[in-house]
DNA sequence: ACCTCACTTGAATGACTGCTCAAATGTTCA
DNA sequence: TGAACATTTGAGCAGTCATTCAAGTGAGGT
């Protein structure tokens, strides 16, 4: 006799009811992030999000290996966040979606002021 | 002789030195999206943007078992988005960062602008 | 044709992540 | 005190991910 049972019916069961089927599909939600929830993609991004840039300088910019940054792009370029140009021998990235710069800069304000406690 | 050199001197060396030192301290930003990159914990928290919840009110919500839950509760606590409540036996949790609204719903828009192509 | 170079791709490996089970905490009630 | 229950925690396991290396494309120059 609680106010708030937890047993056999779990929990709250008008709760519980009301949420049936009403989510979203985060699933994609989910999976964009896991795109960004990387240190060597979000550098990419940065990066492209202020001049278009060769596989070969991002490599160079990040200390990193050209067939790594490769991978990093394939998976951007799967998510629709950047585009290529052929150039030459050369391709050049740059950004595809202005969107991503917002949700990295929201990013930034969250750890700003996680620090601050 | 090109005007887009990419051997010996790496790329275009103009542009590496002047991305010497100047990339923000990302990784932070990465963590927060790496916390994001879960469909099970976007729905915690679209849940709890919504109303206060216990922990076994969020399992059977999800269909998910109450330590599943507990696990990425906790992950959710130490990078501070979400914060709880002690009433009798139960743990109440709520949003503690209201930025990661925003996150979600600019996430939201990337999809949908992603898929109309 | 051949060689060179910028980039891509695939396989292999070590590290990390999400889930489950079992045990431990902490709170309420008898 | 002790039983019952909501939640937490730790270990273990399977699947995923980031990086590296080696081989494969594709374009330009000779």
């Amino acid at each position: 006799m609680a106010n708030d049972v937890c047993d056999e019916f779990r929990c709250s069961p008008d709760k519980v009811a009301h949420w049936q089927g009403k989510l979203p599909p985060l699933k994609d939600v989910a999976a964009t992030f896991k795109v960004l929830a990387d240190e060597t993609r979000t550098s990419i991004l940065y990066l492209l999000a202020h001049e278009e840039l060769c596989v070969c300088d991002i490599a160079a910019i990040l200390d990193s290996s050209v067939s790594n940054i490769s991978h990093h792009l394939r998976l951007l370029r799967s998510q629709r966040l950047v585009k290529y140009r052929r150039q030459g021998k050369m391709v050049f990235y740059s950004l595809d979606d202005e969107h991503v710069l917002a949700l990295i800069d929201q990013a930034f304000i969250h750890v700003q002021h996680k620090d601050q406690l």
